[in-house]
DNA sequence: TGTTTTATATCTTTCATTACGATATAATCG
DNA sequence: CGATTATATCGTAATGAAAGATATAAAACA
């Protein structure tokens, strides 16, 4: 089962090494992770950043000061909460997070037109499985 | 054919989200590259990671530097040719690419655990295939 | 209503990172 | 031997990341 673990990790790690974008764009780990939770969670601010990265207050807010700027978020305010800061995903977040975090389009179909429909249907099936029970049990 | 791409990719992304390691290390994305390069790449030397990550010879040679200094490479000399570098990765670096590029071996682990042997066989099948054809045609 | 708490924001300071141009060194090629 | 190639180092500059201290403004509470 161990090993079973290993081999897929294996597998996951080529598949991305293979097929990711070649990304131009100067970008921290940090800011990725951060565009990553507001794109996947619902009603991301300050504070869920700052635990999300494990930095201080200040800190998250000062990315989120840095990524308003770059034009990779924009900032809105809950309505219920004043107080509390909702984050959203620009255009241009969501295209520089497409580049830094998923395959690049042309190859990945460059993949799937060679394989015969059966493993297609075994690939997406595959992924499905897995991205379901991750949100499932996570 | 093209929403095939962009669903699989849904499900790439939303897998890394639920599933991969929290990260403790500060660690900038240039360096996970350099490390995915190494780890992923026959005989890597400076300017293979200087054309890779698209800077200067000596950035590349700096960020060598850093990377030796903080334990994550290793250089040795190419016996044909002694001018070249070869990098290695040190059981730390591999360690840390680990964290930064695979799935959290528990959690998949755990999600795993929840499939029945078909849907287990079908994932270990799926990845298989994209990592060999990835390989393959890239 | 007044006080406290919560959620962010800003300011200052510090340190590390990233990058490049210029220059240097050392091995190999012709 | 001179030219080329591969890498290293130096000086310098810009940016980023982080924290502590302090400020503001909305909400909760008593």
């Amino acid at each position: 089962m161990n090993s079973t673990v290993s081999l897929i990790n294996e597998y996951w790690t080529d598949i991305y090494f293979h097929l990711h974008y070649l990304h131009k764009e100067k970008i921290s780990h940090q800011v990725v992770r951060i565009l990553q939770l507001v794109d996947k969670q619902k009603e991301v601010g300050v504070s869920e950043i700052a635990s999300y990265i494990q930095v201080s207050h200040n800190t998250a807010s000062e990315h989120v000061k840095r990524m308003i700027e770059k034009k990779y978020l924009i900032k809105t305010r809950d309505p219920l909460d004043e107080r509390k800061v909702i984050l959203w995903l620009t255009d241009f977040g969501k295209e520089v997070l497409h580049r830094n975090t998923s395959l690049d389009e042309e190859k990945l179909a460059q993949v799937l037109n060679q394989l015969d429909n059966n493993e297609k249907n075994i690939v997406e099936q595959a992924l499905k499985i897995l991205s379901e029970r991750a949100k499932q049990c996570m």
